[in-house]
DNA sequence: CATTCTATAGTTAGACA
DNA sequence: GTGTCTAACTATAGAAT
């Protein structure tokens, strides 16, 4: 009664015996890896429960997935065992992964260090260059806080200086507009002027006299 | 024939099934233990050659012992493992270690570069001062070459410039010289000698006249 | 990709060496 | 600790869902 009549056909032809090889067929593979997977799985977590053990189990499929078991979890039974195995090759390349994290994070800091150093560089460079400017442009303008901390002896200094100056100036002023006048241009080595001082300048001598 | 005569005990009992829990029968747990281990470890061989998966396993003893398998090798998979998941457990307890590993390794970078630093901004500090002390010393000590490349309208600008300053030197100087004649000291503030200028000045008006 | 079904291949508890 | 034996327990191939 438990058979359809003259059918003694089963469902399946049950578990068949297979060599341990890989497995051609793309599709059974995926499929056997999914069984087979779960089993040692199942495996690993009765061998815990049964012997109190930790188990820590990585599997990359062919195509590169990971999928990991763990009693109490992966990560801790992994990083006991490096931590157990140090000389391991795991360490050592373990340690190669983390200094490549690491570099990443100590070359940002080095960039940024050296960000902040280029700009101090430049503001420093462009302050200096500023100073060199000033010292042009504003050549001769004093401050008054400056002039009251002279003595009358740097005073006299500073003006004997300035009528030196004033002189260089004034005589300069006269060639380029002479030059402007249209006559023709004179080559003045303008180091000489000094050493004229008191010759056949074209400036009266007393000029200047306060 | 198969039984010998009235005798229908078998050699053992065939397995039994267990619950699975702890075993507390210590040497149970240690054959299960050994047993259930070389059968993981069979089950991961397995799927490895089957299913062409990378497989890493790592059990540890109730007592500590540590057993591990591995295909290729342990290592290189766990490694992958972490490699792949960085922002696991594991790799940021490993990250810490590595990290108080190379902590040496970065501070000493970094105070290299400190030093280095400080002594660069050291320089440029010491080089800024000496500008300063020479705008200040070199007051108005104009080089022949600085003149020689002026244009007409800056030579003017300067011209104006130094007639002021003279004229702020000049009557500082007389300031110094009637104090030192034994006149009590005026506070006077030089700030306002410009304002001054064309006023109540005791310094005639067209004194510098050109 | 995972699950279910079924017959069967494979694993293993318990006892012993 | 491992290996062996036996019977019973479990996992899983193949096919279908």
């Amino acid at each position: 009664m438990t058979e359809p009549s003259s059918s003694t056909r089963k469902k399946t032809q049950g578990r068949k015996k297979v060599e341990i090889k890989l497995i051609s067929n793309e599709n059974a593979r995926r499929i056997t890896f999914s069984k087979r997977r779960n089993g040692l799985f199942k495996k690993a977590t009765e061998l815990s429960t049964l012997c109190g053990a930790n188990v820590g189990i990585v599997v990359f499929s062919l195509r590169g997935k990971a999928y990991s078991f763990g009693h109490p979890n992966v990560e801790s039974v992994m990083s006991r065992f490096m931590h157990e195995n140090p000389n391991s090759n795991a360490s050592d390349s373990m340690l190669q992964v983390m200094r490549l994290r690491q570099q990443e994070t100590i070359s940002q800091q080095l960039k940024q260090q050296c960000d902040e150093m280029s700009k101090q560089l430049e503001l420093l460079k462009k302050k200096r260059k500023e100073i060199h400017e000033a010292i042009e442009t504003s050549h001769c303008q004093t401050s008054e806080g400056f002039l009251s901390s002279l003595s009358v002896q740097q005073l006299k200094g500073m003006k004997e200086r300035m009528e030196k100056l004033k002189k260089n100036v004034t005589y300069r002023l006269n060639l380029q507009q002479e030059l402007e006048r249209g006559r023709p241009s004179r080559n003045v080595d303008l180091a000489n002027v000094e050493k004229n001082e008191g010759g056949a300048s074209p400036i009266p001598a007393n000029w200047l006299k306060l």
